[in-house]
Formats: structure tokens, sequence, C-alpha cells
DNA sequence: TATTTTTACCCACAATTACCCACAATTACC
DNA sequence: GGTAATTGTGGGTAATTGTGGGTAAAAATA
């Protein structure tokens, strides 16, 4: 299970250093072989290990045609879903659509996410961040039953 | 059980010493392996054995993706769960982000709470208890359904 | 086929981190 | 209360890691 952040930065390569601590573990899984798609959920990208991955198709191909949430969640992480390789230095591209997707340009929060990443443009995850700090702290807002009954 | 509190300070690497009455029981636990997240309901950190974490991801696994308050909890309870190893000499390297998210720099205020620790900056810690303090202490405020059957 | 763009591999630097040793303050023990 | 062991704190050094960029191969375009 992936977990732990990490502030990276992207070069004019479009280039991303996958954090070390993980790579053992990524080429041990899949050899290195990493797929790289869109978060329907929010703004961000996801990046599963192959054989996450591939769970993850099987998911999806069950899901039926005729439910239309269902096919569009299908088509856009199936339609983006890139094959991305470490390089020599544990290094990944990330194909411009995605980042656009994303909107990364150059410092990027990288999050573990149990059997996924989750990529971030870093601004973007600093305001989400306060954002929900401040809603949890309000006495104003309901927490959600799941939340309700959640001991940590 | 984990209880107690304990002053501490943070050089200038960003190390903290766990106090030596806790270390054996850690390194038996999980071998000094220490999981540090942000506690998001106040501004300060959780430290668990990792055993305990797992425990805890489990509960946030279960968590719906669709529900948005849901999936931010997981997002910023994994996504800044950071691996600890207990060092040589018993010490931990607190990292960046999470500092800042409690305000940490100097002297840290370790709380033991049960299944984990608590991590406060020391002077924001003193701040909070003289508030709560003089909270309870007034009779204006009502104490809460669950305080109120509550004997101590 | 020729030209341009993109991608992969290599090397190099700077910052961070892990490991080691040392000191001073505190605590435990006689 | 004095002495010895333990514990918290500090810092030096070496290894690791993230970042940048040059160059050659591959792919895309004309």
């Amino acid at each position: 299970m992936f977990r732990g952040c990490t502030k990276l930065s992207v070069d004019n390569k479009g280039r991303m250093a996958v954090p070390s601590r993980y790579r053992d573990r990524l080429v041990g899984l899949s050899d290195g072989c990493l797929i790289l798609t869109l978060n329907p959920l929010d703004r961000s990208l996801w990046l599963y290990p192959l054989p996450e991955w591939e769970i993850i198709e099987g998911k999806l191909a069950a899901l039926s045609d005729f439910d239309k949430q269902g096919r569009r969640a299908k088509q856009m992480m199936r339609g983006y879903a890139t094959d991305c390789q470490l390089d020599g230095q544990g290094r990944i591209l990330l194909p411009n659509e995605l980042r656009e997707y994303a909107s990364i340009n150059k410092h990027i929060m990288l999050l573990g996410q149990g059997n996924k990443f989750e990529l971030w443009d870093e601004k973007t995850w600093q305001k989400l961040r306060e954002e929900w700090l401040a809603e949890v702290g309000s006495e104003s807002t309901e927490p959600s039953d799941s939340l309700k009954s959640l001991s940590l």
C-alpha cells in the first residue's frame, strides 16, 4: 500500500522523479511499468502499477454501457490511460494531455493512496487542503454519516 | 496504550527523540517503524506504531470515493501518512510538510493518546489548554450530551 | 527520403538524509 | 547526597536522492 506525500518538480522535458523509497517496490511489482490516467473525481492524475491497473480495468469493463455515468467513467479512465516506464534515473514522462487536465506545470504534490498515487498541481492541492480543513474545523458543517462513526 | 506527556525539542535537522520509556515497546511492536500523519481535527500530528496505523488504513479504505467528505479524509490522512524509522539514537525525522502543518519549529509537546501519540507545537498546545480550561470552567457553556453522562 | 520534434540514455551537481561519535543534563542507584 | 548510568541534544561526514541538461536514437511530419 502506498502512502505519504512528496513535493516534486517537473523538469522542462515533462519528467517527474518517482521518490526512491517507492522505486524498488514498483520495479518488483511490474518491472517499473506504470499506468497514468486522469482522476475523474478531481482535477488530478492517478498513477497505478500495472497489476493494480489491470484490476481497475476489469472493474471498468464490467460497468454497463447503458448507465451513462458508468460509460463516461469508462471512457475517461481507459481513454486517458497511458503506459509509463521508469527510466534509468527512476523518472517517468508525463504526457501533455494529462498535465493540462490537472493544470500541472512545474510543482507537483504526489500522494500515496493505497493501490495508487495521486498527482496534484501543488497550488491546486494546497487550496483544496485549506478548504477542507476550514470545513472540518467549522462547527456548522455536519460530518457525513460514514465519518461520524469513525474513530482514529 | 500510550499515555503521558513529554516536552521535547526538534533539532535543526528536523529530528525528534522519542522518549526512551516508549522505545522498547515501539521496537517490539513494529521494529521501530512508525507512521506520522496529520490530525485533521486539530493542527497537530498523529504518530502511530505501524500495526495500529494499518487498522486506521483499513477504516479509511472502506470510505466511499463518491462521498466527498470521505474522499477528502482519505486523501488527507493517507496522503500525509509518512513512514518514520527510529534511528540509532531513537529519533525520527519529522517531514517539513507536517511540521509546517502543525506550525512546529523547536519545542514540541508529545502526548500519549491510547493507540497513538499526538504531537503539538508547545506554544499552540499551551494556548489550547488554557482556552479549554476556561471554557469548561465557565458556567455559561453547556457540556455536550456525551460529556453530561460522564463520570471520571 | 529529408527534416523536425520527441523521447531515452548518460553524466553532473546540489541538497537532503542516514549514520556515527560526543557532550551535557537528567535520572536512578547505592 | 554523591556517583554512575541513562537519555536528550548537537553536529560532522559520507551516501543517497532529486534536478538539470547534453547528446544520440526514435518517431512524427512533411
